[in-house]
RNA sequence: GCGGGUGUAGCUCAGUGGUAGAGCGUCACGUUGCCAACGUGAAUGUCGAGAGUUCGAAUCUCUUCACCCGCUCCA
């Protein structure tokens, strides 16, 4: 077996090439130089993003959990469009947050959202202006250590009211000298486009920058054509797309990328419950991707850091190469509250609240009164969020099966992924390319590949052949021998150990089945 | 966005002004009897892109793009 590698000791730079080298992840349109923030999948890539895809669709909308409460759980999937009529966004507060101008100081590095910065200007408008974010008092000693003048000849200004024309008088936070800011420059969070054949500013609208608003935007419709009670789930698992200010890291942070997200509607007393219990099958399911335990961790969000709509925020996160010795975000599970529904609902002027007969019966039996019923069992139900990254597993699961070999022999790296989620599941070789071998392993061949991505080859030596499905982590190599002739054996090789059992040639598919579900 | 670094074959890299290279990988043929064996042969490059200097540029200059590291940002 081999011995696992600490995250920090993996290489980025290794894992980057054995991605382009092997056909998981190549540069986007990179025969014209590529594209900054984006990134191609290729065959093995996609085979592997696939695998993890349907495992969470399998575990959260087709197989999943039972509840906190020994009930099973209700989970409907949904694929909504990337472009929605962009009051969508306006509710959800994606462009009025983020389309805040950003100004950058020259000289301190520091970079400012415009509306943040408040300046001291000269009632009299001789002299210099004095800029602060939070701290008032290092502007008014600046004014009066370097200005030489008393606090009361300024006015209070914010800086989006004062003309860029005036920007070289402005002392910013942070520095002695003047002129140092730069023109405020917009910068978009989402990315945008046009859509309808004229170019038209009224026709603007956006690519979304999460799943989880078409999941809002569809709550009533589902609500109103699926026969669903509260408490239950919508997932949906496609691709958002983000005008991140630096993308980097590989495909850790990326302009396009996938999500895997659901929301889970509960009465608002339950929120808690649920979001303790969608904390932890969340851990548990990065765990059954085969990620070591003691590479994962819970980071609970200070009150601080909450977004404006969440009530708490706890992230998974993963040690990944390029964060070691932290961890880096992987998942967030939001307790979001009812803000998105109240934000649809005024914005729309659609009621997207729930009535909940259960409570309204059961209220009825204890003798409450009718007005108070009527006022109990209406509400806008509260929303758990679990949203996580799909391109980010991918990541996960490529630096947490790089495991560079520098004991086996001429091998340099195995990829260690768990069979299930392995592009290729096995190869299956003849030790020689004669003596009726090959036609043997043509045949088995044939058989596997009608259920499982298997390969086969017959060119150059068998340990060549092992150490290529090594670096593209096929879990199992069968080798058809000279047994296998006359004893209808064959061998089956562990990617991990290199062991070899020998088994039937009539229980190849059986043994593989098995492994392949664990 | 700032600072630093890098960009030459699929990958890793050598090549500091004068014919475009190596190792590995890939492919073909031979060999083969379980771990990148061996032999022979082959293909693959607008030297990231554009402009300039020069008789001549992978090499010098400028611009630009992409990647890496550190800041910054990150609903």
């Amino acid at each position: 077996m081999l011995t696992p590698v600490p995250p920090a000791d993996k290489s980025m730079e290794e894992i980057v090439s054995l991605c382009k080298r092997r056909g998981f992840v190549y540069p986007a349109s990179e025969i014209y130089g590529g594209i900054r923030g984006f990134w191609d999948y290729g065959p093995l890539g996609t085979a592997l993003k696939n695998n993890i895809r349907d495992w969470w669709w399998h575990q959260m909308v087709d197989c999943p959990p039972i509840g906190p409460d020994g009930d099973p759980v209700n989970i409907l999937g949904l694929d909504s469009a990337i472009i929605q009529n962009p009051k969508a966004w306006e509710a959800s507060g994606h462009v009025g947050g983020f389309n805040d101008p950003m100004v950058d100081c020259k000289e301190s590095k520091g970079r400012y959202r415009e509306d943040h910065v408040s300046v001291l200007v000269p009632t009299d408008g001789q002299g210099l202006s004095y800029a602060f974010v939070d701290d008032r008092s290092a502007a008014e000693k600046k004014i009066k250590r370097d200005a030489k003048r008393s606090v009361e000849e300024y006015t209070l200004t914010e800086l989006p009211a004062i003309d860029v024309a005036a920007y070289p008088s402005i002392v910013a936070p942070e520095v002695k000298t003047a002129g140092t800011l730069t023109e405020p420059r917009a910068f978009n969070l989402m990315l945008d486009t046009y859509p309808g054949p004229i170019r038209d500013e009224d026709a603007k609208a956006y690519l979304r920058p999460e799943t989880a608003q078409g999941i809002f935007l569809n709550y009533k419709n589902v609500l109103d054509t699926m026969r669903v009670k509260l408490p239950f789930g919508i997932a949906q698992i496609g691709k958002s797309f983000r005008n991140e200010v630096t993308p980097r890291n590989f495909i850790f942070r990326s302009r396009e990328f996938e999500q895997m997200e659901m929301e889970w509607f509960c009465p608002p007393e339950e929120a808690l419950k649920w979001y303790d219990f969608w904390k932890h099958e969340r851990m548990k399911w990065w765990r059954s991707l085969g990620v070591a335990e003691s590479n994962l961790i819970f980071r609970d969000h200070a009150d601080d850091e909450l977004a404006h709509y969440s009530k708490a925020c706890v992230d998974v996160e993963y040690l990944y190469p390029f964060t070691a010795p932290n961890y880096g975000e992987l998942e967030g599970v939001a307790h979001r509250g009812e803000f998105d529904l109240t934000q649809h609902t005024t914005h729309s002027k659609t009621k997207l609240d729930y009535f909940d007969q259960d409570l309204q019966v059961r209220l009825q039996k204890e003798g409450v009164d009718k007005d108070e019923i009527k006022k109990r069992s209406r509400y806008t139900p509260n929303v758990i969020e679990p949203a996580s990254g799909l391109t980010r597993a991918v990541l996960v699961l490529l630096c947490e099966a790089f495991t560079p070999t520098p004991d086996r022999k001429g091998s340099d790296y195995v990829m260690q992924f768990k069979p299930k989620f392995a592009p290729v599941k096995a190869g299956i070789f003849p030790v020689v390319n004669k003596d009726g071998m090959p036609e043997i392993a043509q045949k088995l061949f044939r058989e596997l590949r009608e259920t499982m991505p298997v390969e086969t080859d017959v060119k150059q030596s068998i340990g060549k052949r092992y150490a290529r499905m090594d670096e593209i982590g096929t879990p199992f190599c069968i080798a058809v021998d000279g047994d296998s002739v006359t004893h209808q054996t064959v061998t089956v090789r562990d990617r991990d150990t290199t062991e070899q059992v020998t088994i039937g040639l009539d229980k190849v598919k059986a043994y593989l089945n098995e492994k392949l579900d664990a």
